[in-house]
DNA sequence: CGACTGCTTGATGTTGCTCAACGTGCGTGG
DNA sequence: CCACGCACGTTGAGCAACATCAAGCAGTCG
């Protein structure tokens, strides 16, 4: 376990920057910090955990394959905790979580981090905010899948990550095409042909796995009605 | 606004057993206490509210018509908080909330949850708690959306009610087709017509919205294989 | 060079939506 | 009281969207 001084890092986390010194001192005694490169796994569904995962860099994916299928159930960018709710309930992870790209996570000791939201009301206050935020979004999701279509899905994807992840309208996708249909719930087919289409329409220029949004409104309006 | 004493009910939630005292009785202050009938509407989207819903008794269903479509995002059954998610963040509610079943609610001023969570951890980590399961539950949901199609969502739902609401095998469906369709994000045609297959398939018996589950093993395969 | 992986593209089949027709129960207003 | 509109439920026919199957192509690694 590398030891590591986790004042250092407490501006990119709303929530440490509640914790007061002497629990820094001690969250710094229960957390270890490893670096993952892409595709590496941070942890396996089904598997025991009993540390708190936070993200201090990188890009996450969470996925589980309960069905035969890989499925992805989102991305999520640093700063951010994983696996709550596995570990808070019966310490089984419900889910697997593999990096995207070179990613910095600390593991923190479950206890350490009941410990603090019980003794500090800050720090879980703002827990409180980040899940209900990811509720909000899995709402939004749900919606997505429920009701757009394969075009709609995939427009959504390239948004999600020109806006979300990369800021800019021209990136490399982290992902196979295999991926992005397990995520957006549609055939690696379909992605190809969706992209190839969007290509085709110059509503993007693509080159393998490197993107360029051209008409981003057009993209919007394809996303928006499904 | 009601008063009544919030601790005659405290057995009815983890998080407030956890509240001190002096707690429930500045509770008490800040409560109000509404009695809903099917149907009624508890609050609406994109309406402004600085309470907390409490649920203490009864099925009420989270749904949207952003998209001009309703689609219900989850029911949920007393005990419950309602809109976290939406107070906490910027104090719109992002969704709207409907009886299904006679329900009582309890209407909690948001500054004093939030004065309680700061407070309390130990109430403030049963919120966390029930926050987490609640995203357990959306990824179930999200992988159902996904992968499923029309007569495994449908039997989805036929287990959902019988299982988790009920408790029975005979039930009458809280639900007309067309809400059940927009739950599980498909035409009220096709509702109909799954339920009628099921029907001769003697999976259930159906007489309006009096539905029975015969073979539930069957149910549970058509569920699982999608 | 062959084996392999990931991507693309076309052909075919299935699913479930849409549209339309029709029956039923319920409330409203003449 | 009946006529009417209206929401809901059922059923059938046609069609669009996707999955699946199949073949081919490029890049990579041994």
């Amino acid at each position: 376990m590398q030891k590591t001084l986790c004042q250092s890092c407490i501006l990119q986390s709303d929530a440490a920057i509640k914790l007061i010194k002497n629990q820094l001192n001690e969250l710094t005694d229960h957390c270890s910090r490893v670096e993952f490169k892409p595709g590496e796994i941070i942890f396996k569904e089904n598997a025991i955990s009993t540390n708190v995962v936070y993200i201090q860099r990188g890009l996450v994916k969470i996925h589980t394959d309960n069905f035969s299928k890989d499925r992805i159930l989102r991305l999520t960018k640093a700063p951010s905790y994983l696996c709550l709710p596995g570990v808070l309930g019966d310490s089984i992870n419900r889910f697997s979580a593999t990096t995207i790209e070179p990613t910095l996570a600390c593991f923190i000791d479950i206890h350490v981090f009941k410990k603090f939201i019980l003794e500090n009301g800050d720090f879980a206050y703002q827990i409180i905010l980040a899940l209900s935020q990811n509720e909000i979004k899995s709402f939004q999701v749900s919606l997505n899948l429920a009701q757009k279509q394969a075009n709609g899905r995939v427009a959504d994807a390239l948004l999600y990550f020109a806006r979300e992840i990369y800021n800019s309208q021209a990136f490399m996708l982290p992902f196979s095409r295999q991926e992005l249909g397990d995520w957006m719930g549609i055939s690696r087919e379909s992605v190809s042909r969706i992209l190839g289409e969007f290509h085709s329409a110059h509503i993007i220029y693509q080159n393998g796995k490197e993107i360029t949004i051209l008409n981003e409104e057009l993209l919007e309006q394809i996303s928006q009605k499904g």
